[in-house]
DNA sequence: CCGCGAAACGGATAGTCCATCCGCATGTGT
DNA sequence: ACACATGCGGATGGACTATCCGTTTCGCGG
């Protein structure tokens, strides 16, 4: 272990890395955007830095993804906050769901870091618990409304979306195609999982 | 291009090759099913023998993983044939879908080669086009008896199935947990598909 | 049984990509 | 302005992939 490694997504104290460290990530996501995989010498050359520059700031790819993933995993965690406050139990349930996979569809940072068993940032992992608790929340509140068919479980709530995601990318390159496909995927599921 | 590559599934004439490409094939097998990804290196040196000879047979992992799997692939193919002679237009597609699944569940290379867009064997094109026509024609028949919701059309089953194939991957290791989640994941994805 | 041409073998090696290390540059507090 | 800490950069070693060609093995015809 030669270099005092960040594990959080603290941004660094001094200006330029902070700079740098922003830069890295702005790189990042466009890589991610285009459907590039991450390479972390890629990254270097894209943002004109010395390779040592962008490993010092994210280890691994993993470590890199998850931050570029963070925004999003806030998002959705936040909105699955906001689905517990719904009247109709099936409904926030359901719209919490189609959220979750959408985002996993149009983002494919979110799709890895979804279907990844574990993380390398603690606070991906927070928000990863955060949201599958949220998650678990609302399919308990649909399941005592007695709406939810008893061979599904909550632990089967984030395979099941990953499951779809990938379905997707099966089914087309296309993102429009992919986000269409994902909607009739979810409502297919959504039927097969009502009681 | 230096060598006449062999892109079928012909075993080569000369009985030391014909040994050599048995003995490879076995050991891809045993590789699969302990999950390791494919390195033609890998299995050269599993194989005792040089990476000449496993280049020459298999030109890329995917046509070793192509090879690998066309058996089960021609099983598939050949139940799929059989379920057209079912009574029920819906058990029959029920159950057509279910071994589908189940087969990718348990086989690893099964998987890939469903998810994958270009076959590089002629034999898995011609294999996979088959199990996809069987596949439309029994959604066919069920639809024609309307059991089928109209928002999902025959384009819709392949990706549908290595969805659930790879959800159960997220939700578990251990492949009788997968199979199990499987079968649970195809209920729940059938009765959504009734109309 | 022997010899010969074709077929197949094997591993040395070049190419590619990844990750580390350390000498140098830049920023920051005194 | 100086010194120290922090960060930068790319040369470099290690791992892996895939190719090429000199050597070996096979099997057929004499």
């Amino acid at each position: 272990m030669a270099y005092p490694i960040k594990l959080d997504t603290m941004t660094p104290q001094r200006k330029d890395a902070a700079r740098n460290w922003e830069h890295i990530l702005t790189v990042a996501r466009e890589l991610v955007d285009e459907g590039t995989p991450l390479q972390l010498n890629d990254v270097a050359r894209r943002a004109g830095l010395g390779v040592g520059t962008v490993y010092r700031h994210f280890p691994t790819p993993e470590a890199l993804l998850e931050t570029v993933a963070t925004p999003c995993l806030e998002t959705l965690a936040a909105q699955g906050e906001q689905a517990l406050t719904h009247d109709d139990p099936w409904t926030a349930f359901a719209d919490c769901l189609t959220r979750l996979v959408e985002g996993q569809v149009t983002d494919p940072a979110l799709a890895k870091v979804a279907a990844s068993a574990q993380d390398v940032l603690p606070r991906t992992a927070e928000l990863k618990q955060q949201i599958l608790a949220t998650g678990a929340k609302l399919l308990d509140r649909a399941r005592a409304a007695g709406a939810i068919h008893p061979d599904i479980d909550n632990a089967d709530l984030v395979p099941l979306m990953c499951g779809i995601s990938y379905a997707t990318y099966v089914h087309s390159t296309d993102t429009d195609d992919r986000l269409a496909a994902a909607r009739r995927y979810v409502d297919t599921l959504l039927r097969g999982l009502r009681a």
